[in-house]
DNA sequence: ATTTGGGTAAGACGATGTATCGCAACAGTA
DNA sequence: TACTGTTGCGATACATCGTCTTACCCAAAT
């Protein structure tokens, strides 16, 4: 094998930096989840050695971190909203939207605090739409209530929609495909309430089931910053 | 060492059983977190290999399942709530109060449908507390709407405590201890709505916020309950 | 031209979840 | 009592992981 056949050394190994190591691994949590990213497979996706990394972070908790910010940025608003009302529903559905794309997300969310640049402007664009519509008390606990709401929410949505997804893409039928278990479980009659619930139930859509409840929250709170000391 | 002083071998090894399997495996996490938590370690601590588990569990996430079951059991009202409401609010302070005794509760929380016996009959329990007021729709809604709230509030509390506890205990310092970075950030100028909140709000307890929060979706609830239809 | 230093790759280490394999002790039968 | 079949357990093995340590290579500085 001639010096001409081999290719030439590259002058520099490919440039590196928090940006694209971020995107790799979101590109390997979207393909395989959570557990598809470990360091090595993010490295070797940057045709680089595992070490490499540990010069832009020092731990995966890290990587998860600038992950999560991420996706903040795909949630921040871009226009000003009309009102308080609408600038909260609407990051509550962007936060939404964002985690069916990324549903890993969902494995993070409230999982630690959120302090990153994204994450920060994102809280900063929720307060700034209830600022002076209240005390400071209220407004925060306002912000919060409808955030903790959004996380759990979301959690449920995904969390079913995994376990769908797991007894082999069944449409519908959730109690007769979601294994045997349940409905033994709500045969044995001890949950009667529930069993009616399951049996009865209009399966609406998790979007609606979403909005709904959403809007029962942004109605509590649209009912306490009327009045702000209560 | 003579035969006198070596105890006898075992007859038999020591009987296991899933609940003895749980136990440990709660013990554990509430020593050091899920992490913590290894098939090996688990068997370690009742005296069997690791491969003896997998008589009873098939996966790790089994365990998991299994032990986000045995919380629901503590979770599980004791004895009949006088109206709805009540109802909700103390299955919403024992889900927290369990919580922060297993605080590896919360990353579990809602990232998995729970399906077990206990869980089941917790939910059997608040969908009965709310059976006849409304329509199924409304019923269901409400629950699912509590929940998701209490879920992310568990969540984002566990976060912040955990936060506070990794700066080495400090005890109300938030922000300054909570690194250099968010008093950087925020010095930036570029959050000044979020920057005012931190800097004149009034830290409430964790307790009390969860409270109120609760009583404001409590109370979106109850304006729903009162006309089925809405 | 020689040295120095920062950053990278290579390898190693201990730990993990789980599959496979072989044995040892029991139950039942002759 | 001797034998055999079965069941369940332990030991071992394997691939993978996050991270540490070590040694090198290449470029800039002297």
């Amino acid at each position: 094998m001639t010096v001409w056949d081999r290719p030439e050394p590259p002058s520099r190994p490919a440039p590196l930096d928090r940006e694209r190591i971020v995107a790799a691994a979101i590109a390997l949590a979207d393909e395989g989840g959570l557990e598809a990213v470990s360091l090595r497979k993010v490295a070797a996706r940057l045709d680089a050695g595992p070490m490499r990394l540990y010069g832009y972070i020092s731990t995966k908790q890290e990587l998860f971190d600038l992950m999560v910010d991420e996706v903040h940025a795909e949630i921040l608003p871009e226009e000003a909203p009309r009102d308080w009302r609408e600038a909260l529903r609407s990051h509550a559905h962007r936060t939404r939207q964002a985690t069916l794309r990324h549903q890993w997300f969902a494995d993070l969310l409230g999982g630690r605090p959120a302090l990153g640049p994204n994450a920060l402007a994102v809280t900063e664009a929720t307060l700034a739409a209830l600022d002076g519509l209240a005390d400071l008390d209220t407004v925060m606990r306002a912000a919060e209530t409808v955030s903790a709401y959004v996380t759990g929410a979301i959690r449920r949505e995904i969390a079913d929609l995994r376990a769908e997804h797991a007894t082999g893409l069944s449409k519908r039928d959730w109690q007769r495909a979601y294994g045997p278990h349940v409905s033994r479980m709500l045969a044995t009659g001890r949950f009667p309430v529930l069993a009616k619930a399951v049996h009865d139930g209009t399966h609406a859509d998790a979007e609606t089931s979403f909005a709904t409840g959403l809007d029962w929250v942004l109605d509590a709170v649209a009912a306490k910053l009327s009045r702000p000391s209560a």
